[in-house]
DNA sequence: TGTTTGCCATGACAAATGCCACGATAAAAC
DNA sequence: GTTTTATCGTGGCATTTGTCATGGCAAACA
């Protein structure tokens, strides 16, 4: 069988090539980053295409993508760091048949691939449910002042931004702290960055 | 050659484990975090850790400056994802023997190991040029109530952890957003954190 | 039609934060 | 032996931040 391995880190994508080749029918193809597989999956066939979402060039859904619009034969599993709720629905969406975390160990990987070729779909069960069962509560301008804040800006520097009131911007992160059940603008932007929401 | 692999993203982890067993007279032991690594480390003896930096429970540096105090026959080699120059410094402090970038091929990995336990020191050339740039301006008092500022703590938090007056956890953030021409908390643990001070 | 719901917008007020002045101590420099 | 320098510790005071009350507006709904 014929993976493409699109992986940035190189000590994560050689440890997993030579792992992989040694399952007996596995033949691994390395890319270091979204533009090198892009270019890969042009010139030649492969069964499946492993890779990582945040990648230097193109991400792993826009490979995906690809794949999907050109109606390749090659099936598709992402790895990735964080299960950002975000992700898993426009991976989905892009016909992509495994999702997991990078916090799953390489035994899940390998009977993930022998899965997905069989024709199943597997997602990782803690992401599904990260996906289904909360939702983002913040409305678009709470995430906007809520990033800005995260960025250390001011209240009147977020005001600015945003064409507002100073009022009007302290009046969103109140929101969004109170939303999320936060005690700051702080603590807020470190639980909406840990569920993905910003 | 026993050796105990600290890091907690599962799928680096047991790939990583898998690939070290392979070579001839390494035998590898597997910790999930930095807590269950030093359970590991008072129990049993290693000839070397391999170890992440940002870890739950201990750091890979709190574990190397544990290792150094107890003066353990142990060697250290660090590999982390970022060359935030002020961990460097402070691995080097901890006698740490090698430092890498999660960005080399695990070749290299296999060849430092060697050379660590051989009496070399072995730090990524890029990560050592990093190093030698800015100094970390931060007291330890400093760092310890940004970290806790940083994880959205208010200060009279900080000050009851830090057993202090609440003015005095003010001053102490207070020096820390100046040193560091911050406009504020938030902005000085940004700082910090993307140089590896905190 | 009127009511409810969610988002946007603002300002008043209390609480938290950042700045500064002040000491005390200990190590290093002169 | 004195001065300088750095860290630690505290409290006063102005500014910033968080909460809350209030209101406008549009979409959903009964």
């Amino acid at each position: 069988m014929n993976i493409l391995l699109a992986e940035d880190q190189a000590m994560i994508r050689t440890a997993l090539a030579s792992l992989l080749q040694l399952e007996a029918d596995f033949t691994v193809t390395e890319a270091a980053d979204g533009t090198a597989a892009l270019q890969l999956l042009k010139q030649l066939r492969f069964d499946l295409l492993l890779s990582d979402i945040e990648m230097p060039g193109h991400s792993g859904i826009e490979l995906a993508q690809y794949i999907q619009q050109h109606k390749l034969a090659t099936k598709v599993v992402i790895i990735t760091t964080f299960g950002r709720a975000g992700y898993v629905k426009r991976a989905m969406d892009a016909g992509v048949g495994g999702f997991l975390l990078k916090d799953a160990p390489v035994d899940q990987l390998v009977q993930a691939i022998h899965q997905v070729m069989a024709g199943k779909r597997v997602v990782d069960s803690e992401l599904l449910l990260n996906s289904l069962g909360e939702q983002d509560p913040l409305s678009d301008k709470e995430r906007q002042a809520l990033r800005l804040a995260a960025d250390g800006q001011s209240t009147s520097e977020i005001a600015a931004a945003l064409y507002i009131a100073e009022g009007t911007a302290r009046n969103y992160l109140s929101e969004a702290i109170s939303k999320l059940s936060a005690a700051n603008r702080i603590d807020a932007a470190r639980i909406a960055r840990q569920k993905g929401w910003l």
